[in-house]
DNA sequence: CCCGTGACGGGGG
DNA sequence: CCCCCCGCCACGG
């Protein structure tokens, strides 16, 4: 199961299968994922992860915001609206940027899963 | 191989 | 509260 043909690519398995666990109406962080998969340190690459997302399919990297609620990745969707539709589609209301009750909706993997 | 960049996060001023 | 810097790590030029 570890050859060496496996490298970068099962992190970001790794990301993808804990971003597919997030409830729908749910959201989390790049921070929480990483934490979870034990590189707390490798928020960014969950972020390269999501980015790399849309190469598959039903990822909801719509769900993952940054540490303090915000919707920094907006930009890397279709349209610039898309990541605010696809959650309020969903009941998770956005004001500027910031998902509201935040603290609230936050779905930790790391306090959830195990 | 070095360097800039980034959907991050924490810490310091 | 704001701004800046640093650590992290993958990737493209």
């Amino acid at each position: 199961m570890m050859n060496d043909s496996s490298k970068n690519s099962d992190f970001f398995d790794k990301v993808y299968d804990v971003a597919l666990k997030i409830p729908y109406g749910r959201v989390t962080t790049y921070g929480a994922i990483a934490n979870y998969l034990g590189s707390k340190k490798s928020a960014r690459v969950v972020g390269w992860a999501m980015n790399a997302s849309h190469l598959k399919e039903d990822i909801p990297a719509h769900r993952v915001v940054n540490r303090i609620g915000l919707l920094t990745g907006k930009k890397h969707f279709f349209g610039i609206n898309l990541m605010k539709q696809l959650l309020e589609s969903e009941g998770v209301k956005v004001e500027n940027d910031q998902v509201l009750n935040f603290k609230i909706i936050f779905w930790d993997p790391f306090d959830e899963l195990q």
